[in-house]
DNA sequence: TGCGCAATTGCAATCGATTGCATTGCCTCA
DNA sequence: TGAGGCAATGCAATCGATTGCAATTGCGCA
């Protein structure tokens, strides 16, 4: 800047005022300076424009991932909605900052805010931290949630309907004519818990009490899948339906059944959530309960919004639709 | 960092000091005030530090998307390679700035750098870009570029052996019997297009010239490899395999041959590109030209780290692997 | 001719850190 | 007792922008 001072032969306070059509500026002058600034290709230091503005368009967006496994990256829906985030923080003018953040140290999540590097955090992925983030949102450090709605909450949380959700896969599984319906899900975190009681819920109305060997802890690694089908075959229990709390793990549960000579949906019917894209590409296409991408991530960006303008918390349920295919059953492909 | 002197009865300049653990402090100043520092959760303030500093530990990651129509960030590939980039960067210490950046505004490009909130640039996608990046590059901006290695490159390209990959799919068709093999792919963009060649080396080598029907454009969209079937039913073409170039469009296109009732592997082998996690899980199982994801990472922040290290503009091209799986007609479920 | 007002522009403080140099004690040794 | 040395700390400039207030200029009007 203070070349460009130089050169058009006033001050930096000018160029500034220029660069920022002030109406101060003489219009002969900006004209210069903006034709100066451009052929020297020239753009203003973010850092210290938000040193001294004491402002910031930047957002962190954090992804847990299991540092015991060196799990990748690699649950679909979290890429999606990653990919969701950038869209809809891009579209408000925001940067996006973007860091992994292992699963055993939560207190990492606040950094980029309080360094100031960023005015709020998003953070995909609620695991066992409740207690850690209530802690965070007492500090009134602004960050968004996504994850399942839980009681004594007090940080944000915006995700989607689980226990209707859960319900909707099952009711729909009780009514083709499926009894023993086994579930895949890790039920020690909030989500796939909620998940589950759907589906408890479903299964008494149905006057079904719910059978404990049916439910298998899978979590949402990629092996998870597999393990599960291992874990069912190996305790001997029948079942003729399996709604998995994820669509990955509910693809690597078919594949696995595939290879075991298990026929889907004819032997075993399956039903999945998230409705990633591959949902409807897999074989056979899967039925699953769907959380939109676009919306999830409009939803994130306008709390974070919110909180940051001093909105009170509010948290935010989206609805859940069940997108039937060929995977529980129904002749499509 | 004020409030922080004013309470330890020091001034700045020694709190400073003390954080960065210089040797110019007394051990028990700096243990009073690193006690300090930790229960006001006090953070330097990273702007402020990279002012001072001129330093930075930010790095711009791009990806584009086609305006046009509204693409979401969908390919898995370029989803995965975020991912990797997100762990690569994060290990070696750095900050990821995200941003979608669209196919009509490589100008956009710069701006991380310019503005000084990124030392550097890695895109991941060159597109029809080669003659504004060697602009860029020829400006000094710090970028890498995931792509095709090309004759009259000065910007620093990352990418595999796509002609070698595309010869070994070939190759691996040809010997399975197959003498009508189709392409998929956009070649007017340099990825596919090296591919292509490979394909074409591949055929000469068996004394085939290629038939200019077998090539049909396909974007990298979801949607490609419909169109891409529709194209060579609509042209009456025969043909007893298909080459895709990406991994999506070869899942998309086998989907529409199924509903078509055309058998794969039976009646068209398929060959894939990029091997995506899915490529494994899907039915039948695809082969598939293998990218590493974890590789082209660490390459990508190793090139970039030496780029803006001094070195001279090094193009790294990774090798490529074919990953034999039941699409392509082997007998393994 | 002189004064006041409006239009431009410059000066200098400020944001929150870092760091060269000056300063202040205090100890040691002649 | 005084000079020199060392350890610890403070002062103030600096990074690159923004902005309140002062200063300059030119003009209209009395």
């Amino acid at each position: 800047m203070a070349d460009i001072a130089r050169l058009a032969g006033v001050s930096t306070a000018t160029v500034s005022r220029a660069l920022n059509h002030s109406p101060l500026v003489n219009e002969e002058t900006r004209t210069r300076i903006l034709a100066l600034a451009q052929s020297l290709k020239y753009a203003i230091n973010v850092g210290a424009q938000n040193l001294r503005m004491r402002q910031n368009r930047t957002v962190s967006v954090m992804i847990p991932f299991e540092r015991a496994t060196r799990q990748d990256l690699s649950d679909p829906f979290l890429l999606a909605m990653l990919g969701g985030l950038a869209d809809a923080l891009t579209e408000q003018g925001f940067d996006m900052l973007f860091s992994r953040i292992g699963t055993d140290e939560l207190d990492a999540a606040a950094a980029p805010f309080d360094s100031g590097r960023a005015i709020g955090i998003i953070l995909v992925g609620q695991w066992g931290w409740h207690e850690q983030l209530n802690l965070l949102a007492a500090r009134k450090v602004p960050i968004v949630v996504w994850g399942a709605g839980m009681a004594d909450q007090l940080y944000c949380c915006v995700g989607s309907d689980n226990v209707h959700g859960g319900m909707l896969a099952t009711e729909h599984l009780l009514a083709r004519g499926r009894r023993r319906i086994a579930f895949l899900g890790d039920v020690t975190l909030p989500e796939p818990l909620q998940r589950y009681q759907g589906y408890c819920a479903a299964l008494a109305r149905h006057g079904i009490a719910p059978d404990p060997r049916l439910q298998v802890s899978a979590s949402f690694l990629p092996s998870g899948g597999v393990r599960a089908i291992e874990a069912l075959a190996a305790g001997g229990v029948a079942y003729d339906a399996l709604f998995a709390s994820s669509d990955l793990l509910a693809m690597t549960a078919i594949d696995t059944l595939r290879e075991k000579g298990i026929r889907v949906p004819e032997d075993v019917a399956v039903v999945g959530y998230d409705d990633i894209a591959h949902a409807a590409l897999f074989h056979p296409r899967l039925t699953t309960v769907r959380q939109t991408i676009g919306a999830a991530s409009q939803a994130l960006v306008a709390s974070l919004r919110a909180l940051i303008g001093g909105a009170p918390t509010q948290s935010v349920q989206l609805p859940t639709e069940l997108i039937v295919r060929a995977s529980c059953g129904v002749s499509q492909g």
